[in-house]
DNA sequence: CGTCTGGATTTCAAATGCGAACCCATTCAG
DNA sequence: CTGAATGGGTTCGCATTTGAAATCCAGACG
């Protein structure tokens, strides 16, 4: 039962598609890793390699995209007593996937999870019940899925 | 100015994580390809290859995960006066991605869009005003970004 | 000075990727 | 009946990317 009429080709062409720029921007197995771990807090190279377990070549050449794209910023930190170190944090840019990470974490829950609890979950700064990822209109009222209407430009 | 606080680890092992999960579920270049067009009524081998300009060696072993996956259902269509062929269609599990698709186009929109009108926008059926992803509460209430605070279980 | 430590680059075998050519079953045209 | 066309793959080499380990490098510290 699929509500999406047959097409022979995407309404939009992936050199055009913001969408499609963005899988090339983060639509990669190791950087959404990355990403995850930046959003739970980590910076720093080897906090991401032993939580990876990949290989430093790949770690390097990643961050350095990440950088490069904008979604990490790179900068120094220093304790004291030791050499300044780079760190990497999340720009703005890459901050603002994380609903998209949300999201993907509660269709994992739901459909990945195999019916136990989920490890982690989300609320609202002094609730107790779960919040989830979902659309809105310019009101902030909840739009269903089956809502949803797509329009092309032109 | 991150609010993230540093971490030398993420709070959840990546193997019980259902993020990470999800990540190895559907986090490859062609497997988001795929599913983009997907999303676009996009059901045929031919189609999906034409589309995406990718091998067909990557795209049959691609479409063969996503069936396993539980993410496609293979099914026959049989156009009058041809052969049957299958052809794949998007499952419950599938179409449930779509509000996380719609997301990371607009952030594609957002970011990488470079000022120009998107070429594809969403809208709630019946109005024109734009939708865009975001948090809910139960009530399906907004809920800001920096009022969402993550809950581990235990 | 020599050592330690976090951050990266080099090296090289193994896996994965690519592109093109080929295969197979069916249907249609002559 | 023969032969081309069509949709859906598989096979085959070669190029790129990965993985794991070893190495390098710069600055603090004893």
């Amino acid at each position: 039962m699929t509500q999406i009429p047959l097409a022979r080709r995407s309404p939009v062409q992936p050199d055009v598609c913001n969408l499609a720029k963005a899988i090339d921007v983060v639509g990669d197995r190791w950087t959404l890793l990355i990403l995850r771990a930046a959003l739970y807090g980590v910076r720093r190279f080897d906090d991401f390699q032993s939580e990876l377990g990949c290989p430093r070549t790949v770690l390097s050449g990643r961050l350095k995209s990440l950088v490069d794209d904008g979604l990490l910023t790179k900068r120094s930190y220093k304790s004291p007593g030791k050499r300044a170190r780079p760190e990497y944090v999340l720009s703005p840019m890459g901050l603002s996937l994380r609903p998209i990470l949300i999201g993907l974490t509660q269709w994992g829950d739901a459909w990945l999870g195999k019916g136990e609890t989920p490890p982690i979950s989300f609320t609202k700064a002094g609730s107790k019940s779960a919040i989830r990822a979902a659309f809105v209109d310019i009101e902030g009222r909840e739009v269903r899925p089956d809502q949803i209407r797509p329009v092309l430009r032109g």
